[in-house]
DNA sequence: CACCTAACATACCAACAAGTATGTATGTCA
DNA sequence: TGACATACATACTTGTTGGTATGTTAGGTG
């Protein structure tokens, strides 16, 4: 007995703090954080604004925990995590599969990527905001950079590129071409961008392969 | 007599209307649109509320000028006027050279480009924001790409790459970087990507040359 | 069962936002 | 010179915002 699950509708405060944050992030998402609204939010979950001030000690903290928890998941599960299960693939095939498996669907294209939505609105305004991105750009980063590193080790990648630099670039290639497509509010000018960007990306194949070949 | 300037201090509509873009649009630049005050723009400027709502017929007309006026004539000052003067020079040269003339100094990169962070917070919220910007967009990738067409009938630019998606291919990096730059709150890393940028320029040229050999 | 605190709920506030109603001064032209 | 539209100035309204002060209730503990 002791049921685990029923009846654990009511003041269960974790999942009450996930809600709000889902529902937080999907109104930030939607309309940036300045322009959130607290009261949407509220709206959004059934709950009140006592018990998001319960959880949360203003509007500014809750968009860090934004980031902290939900953003910062999308970034490992869209790349830190297949990156890493990628080890005994080719790394350029790896990247290759990464970026065309980054959600197309015109919902998603037409809102853009989450972390570049923030960075772009508040790293400018927010120290404590920019800061939590940056980390999140730099584990990114540098998940792409071992994949690189490895794979010039190995030799299938080019040895006279810079594996960071060359990471950044492919950060900011799929970033810009987010920015494009949102501002498009076009799926295919993301579908362009993809296969641009693949082409890129099997140019830095080293020339002669050496395993194998 | 008749003086055309003097005393030309006070009523002066178009000048009124013309200091208030440009307070706005630093307005804008900083905090976005959505969080850009009208009191802050009539702070900085000296102007009444009732002068403003006489030039602008509301806040979003106000952010239309903006866009219209300011911000087309900074795509046309950077890329389209400057593309136009490089029709004898090499294509490749002349987008090494514009590309790298992009204002680096610490204050625009931390403030990254008006055009791709109005475009970020807007495009979704409002679709005249976003066809307004849009136009910008087309004009900046069909310069490039005119530009490229025309290096590849001189057999200067590889004739397998499409012009558009090339063009594009380009203002998605130079945004991307523009996002990092931004976020990182950092020059270099633009530096770095303006780097980049011109290596992948230099692989845009045809391999073989024929003019001038 | 009593008690206590975590987890909420309700009602309210002060600040600020865009926008407007209305008044006033200025230049122009008959 | 006087009428009149242009170009402003002032004061106000209405709505929304994040945040808070003060309750109330659930649920575990002794």
């Amino acid at each position: 007995m002791l049921g685990g699950e029923r009846k654990r509708k009511f003041r269960d405060s974790g999942r009450t703090r996930e809600r709000l944050l889902q529902a937080a992030f999907q109104e930030v998402y939607r309309y940036g954080f300045q322009s959130a609204a607290i009261d949407t939010i509220l709206a959004a979950t059934n709950v009140t604004k006592g018990a998001l001030y319960y959880h949360f000690d203003s509007k500014e903290a809750l968009g860090h925990a934004i980031v902290d928890e939900i953003v910062a998941n999308l970034v490992r599960d869209r790349w830190l995590l297949p990156l890493q299960r990628s080890q005994d693939k080719d790394p350029i095939d790896a990247l290759i599969g990464i970026v065309q498996a980054i959600p197309a669907r015109p919902r998603d294209v037409r809102s853009g990527c989450p972390l570049v939505n923030l960075a772009q609105e508040m790293s400018q305004l927010d120290e404590q905001f920019r800061k939590r991105l940056e980390r999140l750009f730099l584990a990114w980063q540098e998940g792409i950079a071992t994949l690189l590193r490895k794979g010039q080790s190995e030799g299938t990648v080019r040895r006279d590129l810079v594996p960071e630099a060359t990471a950044s670039f492919l950060i900011a290639m799929v970033e810009g071409y987010e920015v494009l497509a949102k501002n498009a509010q076009d799926a295919r000018v993301w579908e362009v961008g993809i296969t641009n960007i693949v082409g890129w990306l099997r140019s830095l194949r080293a020339s002669g392969k050496r395993k194998r070949g």
